[in-house]
DNA sequence: TATTGTTATACTCTATAACTATA
DNA sequence: TATAGTTATAGAGTATAACAATA
């Protein structure tokens, strides 16, 4: 064993691959659930600034906008400064679907969360911090 | 804010993509990888159990292992007691790839853990069995 | 000329449906 | 008949290359 922090990165791998799988019936995929929570938290984005956020080439995070864009959830719009830039925005609807998106999967997770010692749980919160900071690194 | 984890699922999903990004140019996909530490940890396995231990249908299971065979990391045999069953095992080559990807991100994580505290880190160590339970739950 | 976004095209991974061999 | 695996085929999502519009 080489490296006492494995098993640590493995929980954090199987956890994370746990909570993906959160997805309802119909839903979006990764990709497109990405997209607007970015948008949703960091206010309207350029199309190169998402692709640059999801580490995706350009060509493919507009697909991934189009396909948001005729499901209702998001809106292209030509920049008035420069032309060439687009400012993509939420539809109401797209952010109704962050919000409920964003409920059912701390639901998941609290309920989880329930079948821990209170010990374990403030150490949980203690950490968060840490792994945000692991995460920005 | 109707969740006080809602940050730390947050950092949670935002490290593990951080570390799925951690790939080699020409290396295994997500699925592939999964398949090949899964043999590594529990042995040889049929396709179905590989299949439902990724939430994958047989057919997409099968391709992948497909995949993984022709590349010499996998081999595929027929179960001598039942014979509609096949055991799927690792070469040495996948043997060596697996000991090869976690070593590199081990060395990964651990650069990033470099630049915490000392308390930080002894907060991690002590929060992995509990991160463990959370995934297992 | 450089930058921003888009279109054309192909490859990978996934799925459902239908098939084969075995129990 | 039911089960384990496979084959056939199609639908997302990704990429590179080439193009269009604007700075």
């Amino acid at each position: 064993m080489p490296n006492p922090y494995t098993d640590l990165r493995l929980s954090l791998a199987r956890l994370s691959r746990r909570m993906r799988q959160q997805r309802a019936e119909g839903d979006v995929g990764e990709g497109q659930r990405s997209v607007l929570f970015r948008v949703h938290d960091a206010g309207p984005q350029t199309l190169g600034a998402l692709a640059e956020h999801d580490r995706v080439t350009p060509p493919s995070m507009n697909r991934t906008v189009g396909v948001l864009v005729e499901r209702g959830y998001l809106t292209r719009e030509q920049s008035t400064e420069d032309a060439r830039r687009v400012s993509i925005d939420l539809t109401d609807a797209g952010r109704q679907w962050v919000r409920e998106t964003r409920r059912r999967r701390d639901a998941w997770f609290a309920a989880r969360i329930g079948s821990l010692t209170a010990e374990e749980r403030d150490l949980l919160e203690r950490v968060a911090p840490v792994l945000r900071k692991l995460a920005d690194a």
